[in-house]
DNA sequence: TACTTTTTATAACAACTGATTTAAAACGCA
DNA sequence: TGCGTTTTAAATCAGTTGTTATAAAAAGTA
């Protein structure tokens, strides 16, 4: 056959998605990527096509570690508890994310999808599993009476996405403990059923 | 004297807003800022100093114009009304922005504020202002009982602020009215005197 | 061992980047 | 009318961008 590669791709796209991830799309030049991956960039357009394939890549790389499996894993818990577990988890990785790195998949959002069908597509879609995610655990709750019904489940689930998005923006400038773990009680007060809702008036 | 400017500064400046916000920071170069002004690329650097200078003048312009007087405007209403009517601005906003542009605070807070300091304090300090906003008009309602008192005003703010970035994000990828109302019921609801609870179970 | 195919390394391509130089042009003030 | 100053225009700087051509190196198959 022929000359077998040097390189594993998996290990390789790891790096680029740690560069597109911190730097974004357009500050990462092929370059910055061939010295990272420890590459020369004839071998990335060899594997890859061009620059923005390496991203659809990364990105692909990136969604499926981290959504992937936990979407999964969570939903093997209580519906209120998995939910409440998502956004412990978001708040805790938000604030120990000394490099500001943020959610790659926003990012993506904000700097590529706006100009780029596919991208657009990618995005809108991850975010609509995530919303769809929400919206089983709500559902779920409201059945077995550990989620309130003042909200329809499509209403509550495109808030808590709305939430994600925002914390992550939010965490981005300001990762204050404080803030993050402040603004998603009263979220999480919103999911309480019913028969909670008299023994919640005190907040001191 | 000297020769005097050929050009209206605050015109050339509104085009540079027009520029970063739709392109970003790194996709803008001083040759599209030069084409769009109608300068050189010499008047440029003459009149702002270099590229990152324009981009604060113009990032300032934009905060100005977007949060200047709204703020102050929305603060004359009734406090429940004030919030209901800048989230309905937003949304309405959000949906009619066929260029994708969003919001050029949001995107400078994920584009340029991570990786530099100065741009990081203008971003948060904007942030702590609509916050600071949110949260008179929840204390202001708490007083006279418009508004709900089952969480903290502290906490509410926050999570207006989140649901505020929340969307502004999502409209990005996905600028569809049914979502963006429908997410900020719930949030709404969250604002409401502990009286209306009871009347409010349907949402049929 | 020779042939085929793919991956490498090196170099180069044209276009573009932010920024500056040079000199001409345009004003107000003396 | 000159003088001092600033803004213009045009060209240019060195460095970087994404991408590709060329040819050598490395493997399996015949």
């Amino acid at each position: 056959m022929a000359r077998p590669r040097e390189f594993d791709e998996e290990k390789v796209l790891q790096i680029a998605v740690e560069q597109f991830w911190e730097q974004g799309y357009d500050a990462t030049s092929i370059r910055d990527l061939a010295r990272a991956m420890g590459l020369t960039t004839a071998s990335i357009y060899n594997a890859f096509g061009d620059k923005r394939a390496v991203y659809r890549r990364a990105l692909d790389f990136y969604v499926e570690q981290s959504f992937g499996d936990r979407v999964g894993r969570f939903e093997q818990r209580q519906p209120l508890d998995a939910i409440q577990a998502f956004f412990n988890e978001i708040i805790e990785r938000s604030l120990s994310d000394t490099k500001r790195k943020g959610c790659m998949l926003v990012n993506s959002a904000l700097e590529v999808a706006p100009h780029d069908e596919e991208f657009q597509r990618v995005v809108s879609e991850v975010l609509r599993q995530v919303e769809a995610f929400f919206r089983r655990c709500i559902e779920a709750g409201q059945k077995d009476g550990s989620i309130g019904a003042r909200q329809s489940a499509t209403d509550m689930a495109g808030t808590l996405l709305g939430t994600l998005l925002g914390i992550r923006v939010l965490a981005r400038t300001r990762p204050e403990k404080n803030l993050l773990e402040g603004l998603i009680r009263p979220v999480f007060a919103m999911l309480e059923p019913e028969s909670k809702l008299q023994s919640d008036q005190s907040f001191a």
